[in-house]
DNA sequence: TTGAAAGCGCTAACAT
DNA sequence: ATGTTAGCGCTTTCAA
């Protein structure tokens, strides 16, 4: 057995067990070209197998300039043991038989482009960003350079949910989707509004209530600036802003929560406080991880794999001058947590 | 601005502007060697800064033999958008500022081996493995081989959840948490219990099983075979089992399920088919996603940061002749979902 | 269809 | 403290 490291066995070894040159069983073991004898194509094959050869990946991608695959970049992200991108992302790689690697960065622009700066150096082919939010963003000098230099030097980018960044871009619609949830709410008679969110220079969030809060007023509903709470869009930001809200002495008949993470965190501050059934929630997402919560929340679904799916696909294809983008839309569906209510309005 | 793919700038044009030699530049971009002027290491630093060099890692790599970091390979998981294994694993490497790679698998061996020669392709410094629990797989000369080898050519890997493997193991003991929810719900007074799980040949699914059934057996309470369901470990699977059991008319009074996702498929069938509350659910693993449902679960709490901090420190020490195993327990929870009922027994 | 040989960008002995 | 030099294992022109 092994004492000290061992050395793995090389394309060398493989080559000389065959009985052909290096270049030989480099194109045999994949292949590149079609000019291999079937009969050497065995021999190779064969001698790798019996030697229990696995490639030098480091080596390849060295000589090649280029690592294979897809690296994931992804913000953190409120309770992100549930985080859907990731999901879609590994499903659509998965179907392409694409090795994925995902690396997890801060929700700061530093760590993102830290990371970014990471993938440059792995010369991976193709970088798809999650996350990533803030406001500041949009203009940061840094974050764009680091991409700019990564697709000059070859690779393919795609940024995912934050839109007017120089990239491809697939990002979902939040305002659109805020707002048909205002609408949808005034149609089921709400009338006094809370809204609980996300930091306003999160843009992600910033969309949503500004669409909610533009749906509220086509039917005249304006929301006051104490309705609306901003605080960590997590479960337990919500949880604490709920309790907030009830706490002002606040009325209200329905809650719209930048996501479904802070629904169910006002969900349940709401049950904790025996307010359960007198207060609707709406969220926005549609993580299947709650689809079995009890009320089910009335939420906006988003469509999680087209979004990854549409990423995936831009990537292979080659960059264009100028950028593509594509805006998923979400659709609301009303569930158990918002019950039509009695219609006060005039 | 880039037209064709641009060259990326090298350490050598990085020491040419800084007037040093690359192996200088090298030095000071990595503290390995403390023998670097502070002078030259500025001009280095202020060099690669103004150039926006990003090191080429496979070349890195390539050249030490070694990539730096963990490489997460984790086997399909049930509705595995809320593994608290890799949660666990991001957690504990971001602590220590290790880069990780998450790479699912297919819950088969055959897909497993391939990941783990990509892995030692890789040459990668520590492998952690989650997942892979066929009863097959104990014997599986093939798994045992691919890390073996990944060992053997100086790679550390450590098995998590897959106790019996020749390698540095941290499990957890579902044997002893299926036990002690079976010792819990009787004291609770139950007195007529169902299980539901996963295939058999699923190691922790059995385990977990065969701890409850022994449980049981300590009080005197038989479990017929007509009583243990099995079939996917999902939330979906576990929904189709409640079905099948009510189906047959099997008097219960509670379930315990295999895992959290399962217990929360039966809890969703029960309250669609209006029996909620009359039957207990009781779940394993404690999902911290799974913390606001209501009732609120039963379950076997896991520690599952200890899980992956214990993984990753036992990763981190030099490999002995003896594989070490850490075996993490489980403690069970009671909560809502199983209420002290009368006891009907003698 | 195959082989020979050059070289990818970096690190690490070794020499100075 | 720094420079020189020799590879690391693979792919890939280029010749044959």
């Amino acid at each position: 057995m092994a004492r000290a490291a061992e050395r793995a066995p090389r394309l060398t070894d493989v080559a000389r067990l065959a009985g052909v040159s290096p270049a030989t069983a480099s194109r045999a073991l994949h292949g590149t070209d079609r000019d291999v004898r079937e009969e050497n194509r065995q021999k190779v094959l064969a001698a790798a197998q019996s030697l229990g050869y696995a490639p030098n990946i480091a080596a390849r991608a060295f000589a090649q300039g280029r690592t294979r695959g897809v690296s994931l970049i992804v913000g953190a992200v409120p309770d992100d043991y549930a985080n859907p991108i990731v999901a879609g992302v590994m499903a659509a790689t998965s179907r392409r038989n694409l090795p994925v690697t995902i690396t997890p960065a801060g929700d700061d622009v530093d760590s993102m482009v830290a990371q970014i700066q990471q993938v440059r150096g792995m010369r991976s082919e193709i970088l798809l960003l999650a996350g990533g939010r803030h406001a500041s963003d949009r203009a940061n000098p840094a974050l764009i350079d680091a991409l700019k230099r990564f697709e000059s030097e070859g690779g393919r980018a795609v940024v995912m949910s934050q839109p007017g960044l120089p990239f491809d871009t697939v990002s979902y619609d939040n305002f659109g989707g805020g707002h048909d949830m205002a609408v949808a709410l005034r149609g089921l008679g709400y009338d006094r509004f809370a809204v609980i969110s996300g930091q306003m220079h999160a843009m992600t969030q910033r969309d949503r209530v500004q669409g909610f809060i533009a749906g509220l007023q086509e039917s005249g509903v304006e929301l006051s600036p104490d309705r609306l709470l901003t605080g960590g869009f997590t479960r337990d930001g919500a949880y604490a802003m709920t309790g907030e809200l009830l706490r002002r002495g606040i009325a209200v008949d329905a809650i719209f929560a930048g996501n479904d993470s802070m629904a169910l965190g006002a969900m349940t501050f709401l049950r904790d406080a025996n307010q359960q059934g007198k207060i609707a929630v709406a969220g926005f997402d549609d993580m299947v991880a709650l689809r079995d919560v009890t009320p089910s929340l009335t939420t906006v679904h988003l469509p999680w794999d087209e979004v990854a799916e549409h990423a995936l696909g831009m990537a292979m294809l080659p960059r264009q001058k100028d950028p593509r983008s594509v805006m998923v839309r979400g659709h609301v569906v009303v569930r158990e947590s918002t019950p039509a209510c009695a219609v006060t309005t005039a």
